[in-house]
DNA sequence: TGACTTTTCTAGTGTGTACTAGATTTAATC
DNA sequence: GATTAAATCTAGTACACACTAGAAAAGTCA
């Protein structure tokens, strides 16, 4: 039993990899295999099929993201100002996502490539995510820290979006960190570039 | 003559939809011929090679994001402010992602997904366009109407990120258009979200 | 019409993919 | 050490893919 369960273990940490630096169509079972030294045919042994293996990858990385950005929002002081909990939120999601383990890198990195069922297995998964966020913003706007004019949803993914590109052009050996993405993400969509006064004109949507 | 030439743009055309909505993989010489009505071995007889095909397309998704930024930011007036600049940038390049053609999309979607080979083709296009941002941020620091306390090819990243993500929720048949996508991502990365005065601490890396 | 060119089709090849069946080896248990 | 169970391997199948060769059809122009 003991045995099984590393080698599970194994196949799952290197279709992780794969899959966060190849992308879906890449990894291939007999890439995995031969990253940890087996035949192809045995990881059917452990799991059903490629599918099922790489959606519980893809499972691990949700939950390790959901984790860390929870953790980081307990962590706060309960009379914390709204935009700190965004602040903390982006740059534990940043650093998941792009400094942290490859099962979260897998689940952006595959995203838009995967097959339809693997796709709509995730969906609730991803629109739980989506909620942590939706709710951040909402406390900050009903607070009257966040300007109200916005389309929340919209901004909502604005911010989600920036985060996930990242991991096409993030390099973890240059000197910009992957907390110091969040910074720059935090700064830029909450405190924004301008400098001085700006007009904020309204915008219906 | 003529022949050739509208058969070899249908297949461009059909090349171009399937890449924005299926991505690369998905994209079949195959499913290409059956969309135009002719044999999948008919495609060779205009191209020597799907990469060929695919970097024909991408190629002109490319110029045609160029384009509409360029034309854009040369409507505008000689004493215009470095933030006007930003905005219609970012509106055109969201309009031509988002709303355009399926060619710029193609060119997005397919973005990560795409074979070695074909990467490094688009590598100098890519870096191209990123100047063009580039200048748009340099010209807003030295003008000192916008920050210079960031990593300005971060935030060129973090702004580019946000409107290219978008294609991953961006649905054209809802409410929000794609010049409202544009217009929010320059709400809130120029802006700000934020309400009041904010300290914006500075942010050295 | 007839000769010629251009374009498309039919019918295949070779390769890589996920996956299966059954033999074989390795590990655990009595 | 013998027996059983767990884990892996060998050797395949079936299929989808990009791509090729040569025949057939469609178009062009004297």
């Amino acid at each position: 039993m003991k045995k099984s369960d590393r080698t599970r273990q194994d196949i799952l940490d290197a279709t992780a990899s794969s899959l966060a630096t190849a992308g879906y169509t890449a990894t291939t079972v007999k890439s995995i295999a031969e990253t940890i030294g087996m035949q192809d045919a045995s990881i059917y042994y452990h799991f059903s099929s490629k599918d099922e293996l790489v959606g519980e990858v893809l499972d691990i990385g949700t939950a390790r993201a959901v984790t860390a950005v929870d953790q980081a929002l307990a962590e706060l002081q309960d009379d914390h100002d709204p935009r700190e909990a965004l602040r903390v939120a982006i740059i534990a999601h940043a650093e998941a996502v792009l400094g942290g383990g490859d099962y979260p890198r897998a689940n952006v990195r595959t995203f838009g490539q995967l097959p339809p069922d693997l796709t709509h297995r995730h969906r609730q998964g991803h629109r739980n995510y989506g909620q942590i966020w939706t709710r951040l913003i909402d406390d900050g706007v009903e607070s009257g820290a966040l300007r109200g004019d916005l389309n929340r949803s919209v901004a909502r993914l604005i911010i989600i979006g920036a985060l996930c590109w990242a991991i096409e052009w993030f390099d973890a050996g240059e000197e910009v960190s992957a907390a110091d993405v969040g910074e720059h993400v935090f700064q830029m969509v909450v405190n924004g570039l301008s400098i001085g006064e700006h007009e904020s004109p309204a915008v219906s949507v």
